[in-house]
This record gives structure tokens, C-alpha cells and sequence, in this order.
DNA sequence: GTACGCACCTACATGCCGTA
DNA sequence: TACGGCATGTAGGTGCGTAC
């Protein structure tokens, strides 16, 4: 599996409201790697149908930053990883109307089966979920890289990445902070202090060391009351990115930014999704 | 060598309060 | 209304002994 292989297609009302709040319920930000990752294996293997995904339980661990380690712990993260996908199957997914009179609810799973011995899992989604997000995928979507999604660990960073994302080919946007609230809170009640301190400030320090974009915003206030926040997003290496480069370039912290970053190093290297990181490839 | 159970630690989420 | 400090509960990660 390559690098650009680790994508992910969302419909644009993913993206738009997150898939989160879209729950009902917040997920944590495993179940939601979890889930993601589920998705998106589906979706390369049967592209915009959702139906059933085959795996091994290994490989979504793996997909979701665990290793085997000296620890000897990747069977609990195992059994753990299939406990979050479990959990999932009991909080119900619900999308209402613009008035909330109207709404429909039912879980992301259907049935889940799972074989540690032989490290196979496989997985039925809701039947009714094709009608929502099925074949409308490869209509619009958002391309979310889950190698950068995997390195967040905060739930507001995992619903901020693939927002930010979804408006990055815009470079800049305003976005209500009412409506950034419930996208990352669910409560709308949430005071913004609250919300800049413990939500959007971290979840934004994650994304700018951790992924590919570069994220800042400007409050937009009226009269003293913040209301909303434009956001401008750039294209820029996370840390793992830019390590690899000076090390490949053999490069001192000092002189990166004398040079135009560029991605040929990458011929060299491959990442390890479970450890996170580039390895060097042997030359033989 | 690996799976399992347990304990411990850290980071995150949340709420409350005081100050400007 | 914004900001920051502090306390507390919880989730997730790590280390290690024991059993198979």
C-alpha cells in the first residue's frame, strides 16, 4: 500500500457539518480514525457502494498508529480497536431536517464478524447508509489523507483536518462561530473562550505540526462579540515530512527555509503507518 | 515468543472561578 | 465578553509480570 493510496473520499455533508455531530453522538477520536478507515477501505474496494468491507484486524491497527512493540501490547490494542468499531454499532446516526421536526436515525453498522485467530474481520454496513453516502461520493468529495488524519489525537482535531481540507482549494473562508460550535462541540451553548481555548487553539497547533496544511484565522467581531472567524489555509509539510526532507537533503534546521521544499525525497523513503514515520529504503 | 491482566502515567475534556 | 488558572474525571498509552 503506498502513500497516496492512504485517502479518503467524503461527501461534502461530511465535511461540512462532520462526521461527528452527524452522529448524534461524539465519537471518540479512534472510533472516528476507526470508522474513517473502514469507510475508506470500502470505498477502494467497492468505490461508492457501501455494503461490506473485508480486513484483517492487524491492518486497521496498523492503519490507526499501533505497532508491535517490545510492549507486547499490540494484542490489547487489537482487541481494543474492535471493541471502539463495536462501540460504534451502538451509538445511532441521526440527520434531521433544517427544523428538526423531521429525522432519521439508525446505526453506521449492521454487523460486524471477527476472527483474531486468523486476523479477519469483516464488516456490514447499514444497508440504508448507500442511500446517504453511496453512489453521491463520486460525485463531490473532499480528499482527506488518513496517514495525516492518524497522527491527530484530539477529537477537535479530527473533525477540524478533514473540514479544513474540504475548504482548502478555497485558501481562505469565513465560517460562523455558532456554527463551529456544534461542529465541534455538538452544544451550541459553548462559549467561544471555551471553544478557542480548549477545541480550535490545540486542534489547530496539531494540524499545522502534524499534517500537510497550514492553518490561521482572524476573529470577526461584532461590536465586542467574536461572530465569526476566517480561516486561511496553505499547503505545508508537517514535522515527519519535513525531517525526512532535511535528512535526505542532509540539511540543518537553520538552512530549510533558504531552500524550496520539494517532495523527491520521497522516492526514498516509505512510511510506516503503525510507527508513523518514513523509513529510509535499503538500496540494493 | 506471544497473549493476557493489571497498574501506572499522561494528555485531554470539562467545569468553576477570578480578573481585566 | 475574553482570558487564564486551577481542580477533577476520563480516555488512551505504556510497562511489566505471569501463563500458555
Amino acid at each position: 500500500m503506498t502513500n497516496e493510496d492512504y485517502k479518503l473520499f467524503e461527501a461534502n455533508t461530511i465535511a461540512k457539518y462532520g462526521i461527528m455531530p452527524l452522529t448524534g453522538c461524539f465519537l471518540s477520536p479512534i472510533a472516528t480514525k476507526a470508522l474513517l478507515y473502514l469507510i475508506w477501505k470500502c470505498n477502494s474496494e467497492t468505490p461508492g457502494v457501501f455494503d461490506t468491507v473485508k480486513l484483517r484486524p492487524s491492518e486497521l491497527c496498523e492503519a490507526l498508529g499501533y505497532t508491535k512493540d517490545k510492549n507486547r501490547n499490540f494484542s490489547h490494542n487489537l482487541k481494543k480497536v474492535c471493541d471502539v468499531i463495536q462501540n460504534v454499532m451502538l451509538q445511532p446516526f441521526k440527520i434531521c431536517s433544517e427544523d428538526g421536526d423531521k429525522y432519521i436515525s439508525f446505526t453506521w453498522i449492521q454487523t460486524m464478524a471477527v476472527d483474531l485467530k486468523n486476523d479477519s474481520m469483516w464488516i456490514r454496513f447499514n444497508t440504508d447508509l448507500g442511500m446517504y453516502f453511496g453512489s453521491e461520493l463520486q460525485k463531490s468529495f473532499t480528499v482527506v489523507k488518513l496517514k495525516y488524519l492518524n497522527r491527530l489525537k484530539t477529537s477537535a482535531a479530527v473533525i477540524l483536518y478533514p473540514f479544513f481540507c474540504r475548504y482548502a482549494g478555497m485558501g481562505s473562508f469565513n465560517y460562523g462561530v455558532e456554527d463551529l460550535t456544534i461542529l465541534l462541540t455538538g452544544d451550541k451553548q459553548c462559549d467561544y473562550k471555551h471553544l478557542k481555548r480548549n477545541y480550535l487553539l490545540p486542534a489547530i497547533e496539531a494540524i499545522n505540526t502534524w499534517t500537510d496544511i497550514r492553518v490561521e484565522f482572524i476573529e470577526n467581531k461584532k461590536e465586542r462579540r467574536v461572530s465569526s472567524l476566517s480561516f486561511s489555509i496553505y499547503s505545508e509539510p508537517g514535522l515527519p515530512e519535513l525531517e525526512s526532507y532535511m535528512e535526505f537533503h542532509q540539511l540543518k534546521p537553520s538552512e530549510v527555509s533558504a531552500m524550496n521544499y520539494d517532495e523527491d525525497w520521497m522516492g526514498a523513503y516509505r512510511y510506516n503507518m503503525a510507527k508513523q514515520k518514513y523509513e529510509l529504503l535499503s538500496v540494493s
